[in-house]
DNA sequence: AATGAGCGTAAGGATTGCGTTAGGAAAACC
DNA sequence: GGTTTTCCTAACGCAATCCTTACGCTCATT
């Protein structure tokens, strides 16, 4: 396994400093590599920029709802998301658990468990996780940072609105794929729009106004006619340089 | 609908027979299948012979300690392993991880928080978007994706249209097998379209133009006079990647 | 040989679904 | 509070799809 030299990293989303500072501790001295941020903004940031390996997530953030939090991260990334929490309500773990979170611990805990339960999820992952870059023919998309931009020229910069990047979204994490009407509509709009797919044509043609050469000869976004659409992308070989600030 | 083999099957072990009882209603009531062990000689067996998607597994197995068991079955199947548990002691819990399970539940649980960590848990396997799925003559079918390719070139892709995909998926459904025309005509147009058998000649018709290399002459879509229709074709197995750790 | 039932093919019109435009409501921004 | 952006609604032309009708063929039966 070529997995062996690097460390992994783990980003620790918690507003109390004393429960950071104990993880930090305990996942350093097993060899992990760790980050920590204090709201769900600095949370998701650091997502985008580091790709951490694993998260590990208190949900009761000052600014955003955990469950929320979950669901955004889950629209471009899959990382592993381990959930703290002090509530025991079954809703909460719930509602964690169906936005897409792969496990759930109620405090207080162990420190031993939460370890080998992020090592248990470790095991369970076999692609490292997907890189959140897409290419659509010219197009270069940027899912965590909602940035799509020309190959070669930076300058040709196009701007989606909130809508349309939900749908592209949608197609993308089955590119290649054929995603149906129905499916498009309940992930964008939600169950009671099943029908509107006056909707999708609006959105698609939208999206095909913005980044086809010829909008009338579509050749990235296709009509499957009284089925879905398909999006012809794939998925960015796993970027090289990671890059740094410093 | 045609998702027979979607359904996920679910191995539950535990002694209890009240415990079987609800967990065996409850995921049924959810459309899983479910097979079910009292000890840990027959789930292994279970295990090897219907390879379910998941266990549910009780620690206190009257024949083998249930961290054994885990290691046992690790060694040759990564199906991912739910260990339900009446000890809370960490000790268990840790062994139970480390020998290689997906998780720990105590007892006692609310059978809600049950599933969502099993679904949890099947979202984190599932990778793979389909590949074909039938092999038709010189066609690679995806029937997920509605695509349809001849082999070697993957130029040559056909387009069907909703109606036809449905009259093919019939067919593909009884793959090999006799179909009747009544049985095609109720699942494609509905039971007050029994008689419309020019409907089908005409459908078939248009299928054969699309698939058969020589429509006058078909191979792959049979005539079965005064029955109905045959489709010669066979199943890909689904390769599902049971990657094994060595 | 004639007949009729079942099947295959073709062509048209009816129907549905898709792409597009425009205008006003709603929300976000300054 | 006013401006800009985004979203939804309605409507129309056009294309894809579906259904209807018709006709020729084969084959078994008479």
């Amino acid at each position: 396994m070529v997995e062996s030299f690097e460390r992994k990293s783990i980003l620790i989303v918690d507003d109390s400093v004393e429960i950071v500072r104990t993880l930090v501790m305990n996942f350093r001295a097993r060899g992990y590599r760790t980050l920590a941020a204090a709201d769900a903004k600095t949370a998701t940031a650091f997502v985008a920029e580091m790709s951490p390996d694993a998260i590990i997530l208190d949900l009761g953030l000052p600014d955003l709802d955990g469950a929320d939090l979950i669901v955004q991260l889950r629209r471009w990334s899959n990382i592993p998301i381990l959930v703290l929490s002090g509530r025991t309500e079954l809703d909460k773990k719930l509602g964690a658990l169906k936005a897409g979170a792969d496990d759930y611990i109620s405090k207080p805990f162990e420190i031993e468990e939460l370890v080998a339960r992020v090592e248990a999820v470790f095991r369970r992952i076999q692609v490292p996780h997907s890189s959140p870059n897409f290419v659509l023919g010219r197009w270069q998309i940027d899912l965590a940072n909602h940035r799509i931009s020309a190959t070669g020229q930076e300058s040709t910069e196009t701007h989606l609105t909130p809508i349309e990047w939900r749908v592209l979204e949608i197609l993308l994490a089955k590119a290649g794929g054929l995603v149906s009407q129905r499916e498009l509509l309940q992930a964008v709009w939600g169950d009671a729009y099943e029908k509107e797919t006056n909707y999708l044509r609006l959105y698609i043609g939208q999206l095909r106004k913005k980044l086809e050469l010829d909008p009338h000869l579509p050749t990235y976004i296709l009509t499957e006619p009284g089925i879905g659409y398909r999006l012809i992308a794939h998925e960015l070989p796993v970027q090289m340089e990671k890059e740094r600030h410093d």
